[in-house]
DNA sequence: AAATACAGGACTAATTCAGTCCTATTTACC
DNA sequence: GGTAAATAGGACTGAATTAGTCCTGTATTT
């Protein structure tokens, strides 16, 4: 199955969460709300705040927040802050992978088109479209519950 | 990286190949072509044979063919063939696979929007986009030199 | 000063993927 | 009709990648 990793799904549910409450999150309390494992939510978010999707406060009563709004933040962002360029294949990206079957495919374009129209479709869908489509399926019964307990 | 499987990746030099020259080829002389190992080269024909995508012949010089025209092989074809469903996350997909994280993400709609775009760019590349792309950047040393032996 | 929370990175276990091989079936050709 | 050539299907193994954990250091609040 052609799909994204495991890592790069939680951190929307990460950032799904966030983008709900307002306030300054620690990774702890996040993973809490999740169900998320909590040193998993720690390794996602310092990748997440290293892309510059969210702004970290350290020390004391410090955490995690957005860094801009959820309709600017797009999937292909997500992506690629987990997971590294979006190259569909190796030799398309990095040039310092060698393919090794150079014979026939000597960093031609043959992918070029496929990727930008992959990188496209992502940078079309912002966390904001995210947040509307899981409250459209149904309100999440977890968060519902959560979100009116405080 | 966010990207498709070595095994897609060949799946279009193959196709690419059997693309160029119109007739027949068994898939050990495929190999031989592009310099991709024969058994997996057999293993990959199998996969795009049962998606439909291309003809074979059994027996003495049999082997395989284009199914219909390059134009009408899309990309989301190829990857479906060898990788299954493009369904960018696990609960997406068959419901069979039970997420693990059911109480913040009880099969929502979340990744739809993303599922749909991502599948709409790959149907719009063809292989025949990429078989022009590669010569637009180039033609393959080896391709030419083999094309002109024969 | 002490407690809290992030930053960075090393390491291990688990999963997935790539690749190979074996047996059965079909077809061409002598 | 027999033999060789080729695909069909599936099981199995080794390699590579990914997921997850943990440790040490640094910044910040109270």
């Amino acid at each position: 199955m052609f799909k994204v990793n495991k890592l790069t799904d939680y951190a929307t549910v990460l950032l799904i969460e966030i983008a709900r409450r307002k306030v300054v999150q620690s990774s702890q309390h996040i993973a809490e709300q999740t169900g998320i494992p909590s040193p998993t939510v720690a390794k996602i978010m310092k990748s997440l705040n290293r892309a510059g999707l969210v702004a970290s406060r350290r020390g004391a009563s410090g955490g995690y927040s957005l860094e801009r709004a959820a309709e600017l933040i797009t999937l292909a962002d997500v992506i690629q802050a987990v997971e590294g360029p979006i190259a569909l294949t190796a030799c398309a990206d990095t040039s310092d992978e060698h393919c090794n079957i150079e014979s026939i495919c000597p960093v031609q374009g043959k992918w070029n088109r496929a990727n930008t129209a992959v990188r496209a479709a992502l940078t079309q869908v912002t966390l904001a479209d995210m947040v509307a489509d899981m409250t459209m399926f149904g309100v999440p019964q977890h968060v519902a519950q959560t979100t009116a307990a405080e």
